[in-house]
DNA sequence: CAAGAGTGTGACCGACCGGTCACATGACTA
DNA sequence: TAGTCATGTGACCGGTCGGTCACACTCTTG
């Protein structure tokens, strides 16, 4: 944890170095991610920051609790229609939503995704713990869920369907770029712009896909 | 490209470079990854591998090749059945070719999958366009043949079924020991001892789901 | 004024980095 | 024997790393 020295320094100082400090996790892998270049980016000296966080570690788990907090307050405004209303439409209202954090929180997304999938994070079962986990048993929840309400087949093993739904999610944000044959930095560059039907027709595959299979002979 | 001296250096020798470069980059991202430690561990010396390689890039670039070509090679032997012999028999074949292959080859899985997914490989269009687009090209090819056959829904939109797809190949290996609920690292070390039914189970699981999805009501 | 607490600062530490280079070694040729 | 060439070697280069520390600068309290 962040000393209480940091959270006396004042809101925008203190985003400041958030900031900095997202932008170079982003960037680079926990190893090769530099105090160094945080602190000149956010022009504090490295002794100031040694006063806010224990080490390299107690800043990039702050961050990684941060991000989640941040993903939770935005799909919280989201709206999600309840799973009453069908399982599907509310997946695909999920998915929307996690897309559109993804889309408008590029950075927060990278760290959040990097640290579970790959090994230079000393920590990384710690990591997974609090990010990729956690969606799985939550999506678990719905899937038995829609199974006991019939709208989905009895047939299917929830924890299969669960972390098949989880990731496909978590890798929506590449889908994206590769349907629509552009870059994924432009995607992020131009998001406000982004053409907002093509990816909606995206979502409405992607989601058909799952409910229905891709297997012939449908309507 | 390596250079001549590299390819005149006695096979054992050689291989023992290759190891030692495969577990560097496997645990660590491309700039974290540390050529001193290469040599340390191949007890070679660092002037005799500037004398092979270029530059770090020279050898990250010669590794994913030589990834790319020992899987093509593994998948060859596999002796997949036709496509012709039902869609869903030839992907579930392929998945398992595929997962066979990544658990028998950790270090490699985590190495082509590393570069293109993360932004800290400062080349990472170039490997994308080696890895990953390889097989969603090839995959796209395979769905639009399902359709023309009439084994896949004429529906379906190819491109996003073949990411789709893909994107669940690759993470199969990371299915298994969140389903089986244990490390990742002891499916890899218990490899010839995992649990071969238990998988298999998940595999049927897998393909089911993407041939009929999990929406309600079947048989 | 003095004393003390809280905070800011950047030179500095030992370790390590990717990469170079002057030199050693040994086999082959003349 | 002397010369040539391919190869092996590790000390060394400038630079960066995570982290420390002695000191400076407020501000409050007496």
């Amino acid at each position: 944890m962040p000393s209480q020295t940091f959270f006396n320094l004042s809101d925008v100082r203190r985003q400041i170095i958030i900031d900095a400090a997202i932008a170079e996790f982003a960037n680079h892998s926990y190893e090769a991610a530099s105090i160094s270049s945080i602190v000149s980016q956010a022009k504090i000296a490295k002794g100031s920051f040694y006063q806010y966080f224990e080490d390299k570690q107690d800043l990039y788990l702050y961050l990684v609790d941060w991000a989640l907090e941040v993903r939770r307050a935005f799909i919280a405004t989201a709206n999600l229609p309840s799973i009453q209303a069908g399982f599907f439409v509310y997946l695909r209202a999920l998915f929307q939503a996690n897309l559109e954090f993804q889309l408008a929180n590029p950075a927060f997304t990278q760290i959040l995704f990097r640290g579970p999938h790959f090994g230079d994070v000393p920590f990384r079962e710690e990591v997974f713990r609090r990010t990729k986990a956690g969606s799985i048993k939550f999506m678990r929840q719905c899937v038995q869920e829609g199974i006991n309400q019939g709208q989905l087949s009895a047939q299917i093993n929830p924890d299969v369907a669960a972390i098949m739904i989880v990731t496909l999610g978590i890798e929506l944000r590449r889908f994206i770029p590769i349907v629509l044959g552009i870059d994924t930095n432009q995607l992020v560059k131009d998001n406000p712009n982004v053409d907002r039907d093509a990816i909606s027709k995206i979502l409405d595959e992607f989601v058909r896909i799952l409910e229905r299979g891709i297997g012939g002979s449908d309507d």
